[in-house]
DNA sequence: CAGCATCCGATAGGATACTG
DNA sequence: CAGTATCCTATCGGATGCTG
């Protein structure tokens, strides 16, 4: 549903040089070119991207949890969004829906193998938040106090 | 859980494989409630949620790029969604902004440290994405296949 | 309990036009 | 070139009510 590619390339690869400091980093580009939507980038980061699925997949990776389980963990999410989220979750192979034929209704969410992977770097991200929490928000006072008719939020 | 605290960025870099960077963290709990406002994560992860930040900072890990050549490198984004999610990075403190006083303008954004620092993640994901892409496009084949009445996308 | 359906406000984000 | 300013639509996401 996110196919909005218009041309194959716009002559972008200019500027090797770099003299950077970013010299750890590889040249990060998978697939031949950053912003194409086709890398498969795109489709992970919008999951990754979005409100709730990093902390359903965070609270899964305690252990398989039932939807009220999940909800009551997952302080403020609403339980339209938690649906909307494991679900998919579940189209996209990283969660397995388990319904057990009680009643009343029993259902648990557990992490597959591929969405088991996806939590070390989920993690890395919440490591790195914390670590960089204090020096974004300094970033961020520091930016609003210089520029205090933004609206940038 | 505060590991991590320095990235080993001064030349050898983690692989793909991206073993063990969350070694210390065994619970992801960082705060005692995982999807509570105000343990940071939520804060970081809207950054690197947004649909275009990533790729920003994907194409300034390269080196440093002025506006124009940001758009041209991520296709598909506005120019007023560059604006924004440089801008917002910048406040953020992951990206400088310099502006030259020629004619015309000239402007050029690169990562300050903690935005290459998170270039690490974020090239982490995107190998992660590269390894699961089949397997997730698979997934979600089988399931609109097997639900093919369901309207989650 | 585990949802689905519906309404609705908030916001992300694209298109376009204009400026220094 | 590097933006700003509007306008407008699609989607996000919360609240509420109903069902098996």
């Amino acid at each position: 549903m996110d196919q909005l590619q218009t041309q194959p390339q716009g002559g972008s690869f200019v500027l090797p040089t770099h003299a950077d400091v970013t010299a750890g980093v590889a040249d990060l580009d998978p697939c031949g070119q950053p912003g194409h939507p086709d890398c498969g980038i795109r489709d992970v980061l919008d999951r990754v991207g979005d409100k709730w699925s990093v902390l359903v997949i965070v609270e899964l990776s305690n252990g398989a949890r039932r939807f009220r389980e999940l909800q009551r963990a997952i302080d403020g999410i609403s339980q339209r969004m938690l649906t909307l989220t494991v679900r998919r979750l579940e189209r996209d192979g990283l969660v397995i829906r388990t319904v057990y034929p009680t009643v009343p209704a029993q259902v648990d969410y557990r992490l597959t193998e591929t969405g088991a992977s996806l939590t070390h770097l989920v993690k890395a991200l919440a490591d790195w938040s914390l670590v960089h929490r204090d020096a974004i928000a300094e970033a961020r006072h520091a930016y609003d106090t210089e520029h205090p008719d933004n609206e940038i939020r």
